[in-house]
DNA sequence: TTGTCTGCAAAACATTTGCACCTAT
DNA sequence: ATAGGTGCAAATGTTTTGCAGACAA
């Protein structure tokens, strides 16, 4: 499936995105699967896996580093920020000052707790921006 | 394993730790392994694995989440700030302001080119605080 | 008709776990 | 002696892929 090829109309890409947008959770693709299964009983899991793939290249949904998904570790283990590679997945520490007005308005607004303030955000790393470098980490 | 148990001197643990302690790098449960196989040829994934996550319960390191792993969805396509929940995985909107000079500042601290102004947060959410509910999403 | 989409099953990864043996205490 | 640590291989869980048939253009 080429980055971006001719798309025709697919009734559960459709639905995928219809329930993307339609919730405010933010979910996997099993819940997906669960959901529109109920629709379509053949529906298959890879079907799912792919249309989100293309959905989010085609620009109209987007995937989020969050869950229980954590396979990066630092023996740093005060509070510091992270910025993430797109492209290769590489893991680099942020110097930049948070201030904890930040987190409080963050648990405000959220109603989590926040026990650990540390923020990530991600980006392209400077290898990464000339796209010569391969794609190890 | 018990969150707490007794723990003995276990010379690839200590290996580990002091690996993550003298990289820079924020490396992968396969990385460790890689470096350390030439040392102790006879190591096993698995063993990494355990003491990866032993060193985390013990607090003397952290697990990030980063890398490639991006399991949630979201057809919000416009940047917003997220916060996961550390115990069931859960993805939340965090409705804050972040500025345009923090990424800025971001971009200037890491060298890193952020497309994307979005940050991550972690912590515990509603539901898990009172830990009454499961582990279900 | 043609190329895309789909279901299915197998494959590819990443991580965990059971088990028997080894080792620190 | 005893509980924790280790290697190994099998099991789990998640995401991708090859293939043959179905469907949209």
């Amino acid at each position: 499936m080429s980055p971006s090829a001719n798309r025709k109309h697919s009734i559960r890409r459709e639905r995928i995105l219809e329930l993307l947008s339609g919730t405010k959770r933010h979910p996997t693709a099993e819940w997906v699967y669960e959901q529109l299964k109920r629709e379509y009983p053949g529906l298959s899991l890879g079907t799912v896996y792919r249309n989100l793939r293309i959905l989010v290249e085609e620009g109209l949904a987007q995937s989020i580093r969050g869950g229980k998904a954590t396979d990066h570790f630092d023996a740093d283990i005060a509070p510091h920020h992270h910025v993430t590679c797109d492209r290769c997945g590489k893991v680099s520490d942020a110097p930049v000052k948070v201030t904890e007005e930040f987190f409080k308005k963050m648990e405000k607004a959220t109603g989590y707790r926040i026990s650990f303030p540390q923020i990530s955000v991600s980006g392209l790393c400077p290898d990464c921006q000339n796209q010569k470098s391969p794609l190890p980490e």
